[in-house]
RNA sequence: GCACGGGUAGCUCAGUUGGUUAGAGCAGCGGUUUGUGGAACCGAAGGUCGACAGUUCGAAUCUGUCCCCGUGUACCA
């Protein structure tokens, strides 16, 4: 006996993963209608890829060069090794190339889909995620840049959030580069190391920041992470290219100045927002949320940005000769919806079916004749499908919150009449078989 | 990866300086005379106390190793 017990499979999930149940479903269907609402009105195909790519299509350009195929998931096919993508831009990139000469240029095309990555887990953060991904591909145009900035706005003020709860801030790799020629660093290392530190400013503060441009850092959880050995006039620079409240790129400024002609107005030029390292090269984009969002345990958590992105000029050109210029925006799905649903104002109807209750397993023909009427109303019901008493099927039509049980039994059989039992209010009320779908109607 | 905190019933947790048969609440199941849920009462059931090894007459409790979960941190396409 006890032998057998090992042998069972176990019910919990792999690291990462988790089951999602109605309720965030039905959130993320709303949030999915309502982005291609949008995509729609703003002209951009529709376009599904492969969760599975060979990984050299996805792995040869991983932004962190060092750890080729690390936080991906793979397996070796035949004498090929495949990956489960782990974004939408480079099986965009690879589409791209591979059809070229037939698609329309610039290429404007969306894709949600979920995506993987082989990394550790944390709060908001899972191994499987849905990704929404805007991309407009073969233009150099910074308009293409402005309008996933205003799209990326519109779907999430069409979710349920206002002007106040998030911001769209830019930033440019070229402020960035210009920052590294003046302060004369050529280090690649330096380079990264820096560009991760300003990555990080908000979250820890300036302060902060100077010790891992300087010498290293030690946060309150005992970890130490090495600085990047910068002195003070370095240091100093940066301090002040940070503090800029304008931008002196060019790229930024065009972007403002289309935002203005948009009426776009909450957005915010921020030099801290980088993004990846080695994949962006102009514009870069992050939303980040301005409330809080907590656990399961009501804790504060980091919750980190909804969704952002950039220019990548260079990336469709790895697949082989192809000058393609390209900028897109993306959204995590489910951490979107996670935060949707801890906002209190944020509601959505569900529909429970009415429950018509057996007295008599003799008279189904009788409770199908009702319930054919329902469901040809379109109304969600459905005949208690377990076994038991009246008492079982109360508990079951309560549990499930049916709005109402529906009573029809011999007594209302010979008067042809339900009872109805209005579940939410305890009141029930003899009604003749005619006028059912009306005031079943009533009810929900 | 690193640091800290946790792993006891399906869930949330209690378990005193090591001591006999490991507890509670909730959920689930059965019942309170069978045509009425969300309230109440009664009853039974449910656990290799994360795994393995060690110390001990004796371990949920102490030690070690490992696994898993959480949070922070690092990395983040």
């Amino acid at each position: 006996m006890e032998k057998e017990k090992k042998l069972k499979p176990p019910k919990e999930l792999p690291s990462g993963f988790e089951d999602r149940q109605e309720n965030e479903l039905l959130i993320r269907d709303f949030v999915i209608s309502k982005i291609k609402e949008v995509m729609i009105k703003y002209g951009f195909q529709y376009l599904e890829t492969p969760s599975f790519e060979y990984t050299e299509s996805i792995g040869k350009f991983l932004p962190d060069k060092d750890r080729p195929g690390e936080g991906v998931f793979s397996f070796k096919d035949e004498s090929k090794w495949l990956s489960l993508r782990y974004d939408l831009t480079a099986p965009l990139a690879r589409y791209v190339a591979k059809n070229f000469n037939e698609i329309p240029k610039p290429f404007k095309r969306y894709q949600l889909g979920t995506v993987w990555r082989n990394e550790k887990p944390g709060p908001g953060r899972y191994r499987e995620f849905l990704q929404f991904d805007a991309d407009y591909v073969g233009t150099k145009n910074l308009q293409a840049d402005a309008e996933l900035c205003v799209l990326i706005s519109e779907i999430l003020e069409k979710c349920g959030l206002d002007e106040n709860d998030y911001t769209v801030k830019i930033s440019s790799r070229k402020i960035t580069d210009k920052l590294f020629e003046k302060l004369k660093i050529k280090s690649k290392e330096k380079i990264s190391t820096t560009l991760r530190a300003l990555d990080k400013i908000e979250r820890l503060g300036w302060n902060e920041i100077k010790k891992i441009l300087g010498e290293g850092r030690k946060d309150k959880s005992g970890d130490y992470t090495k600085g990047a050995n910068l002195n003070g006039d370095q240091i100093k620079i940066i301090e002040n290219t940070l503090n800029s409240e304008k931008s002196d790129s060019e790229d930024i400024n065009e972007i403002v100045k289309l935002f203005e002609s948009y009426k776009f107005k909450n957005y915010k030029f921020d030099p801290s927002v980088i993004r990846g390292l080695e994949y962006y090269t102009g514009p870069v984009f992050e939303v980040n949320l301005n409330f809080d969002v907590k656990n399961s345990k009501g804790q504060t958590i980091q919750f980190g940005s909804i969704g952002g992105g950039g220019r990548y000029d260079n990336l469709v050109n790895n697949f082989g000769n192809l000058d393609c210029p390209a900028t897109g925006i993306s959204i995590g799905i489910d951490r979107l919806v996670f935060a949707l649903m801890q906002k209190k104002d944020f509601k959505l109807k569900t529909v429970r079916p009415i429950m018509i209750c057996v007295f008599d397993k003799n008279n189904i023909k009788k409770y199908v004749e009702i319930l054919s009427k329902l469901r040809s109303s379109n109304i969600s019901s459905e005949i208690y499908p377990g076994e038991g008493k009246l008492k079982k099927q109360m508990e079951y039509a309560n549990k499930i919150a049916s709005p109402c049980v529906i009573f029809y039994g011999d007594d209302e059989i010979k008067k042809s009449e339900v009872k109805l039992r209005n579940l939410k209010t305890g009141d029930e009320s003899s009604i003749k078989i005619e006028n059912l779908v009306n005031e079943i109607k009533k009810i929900i």
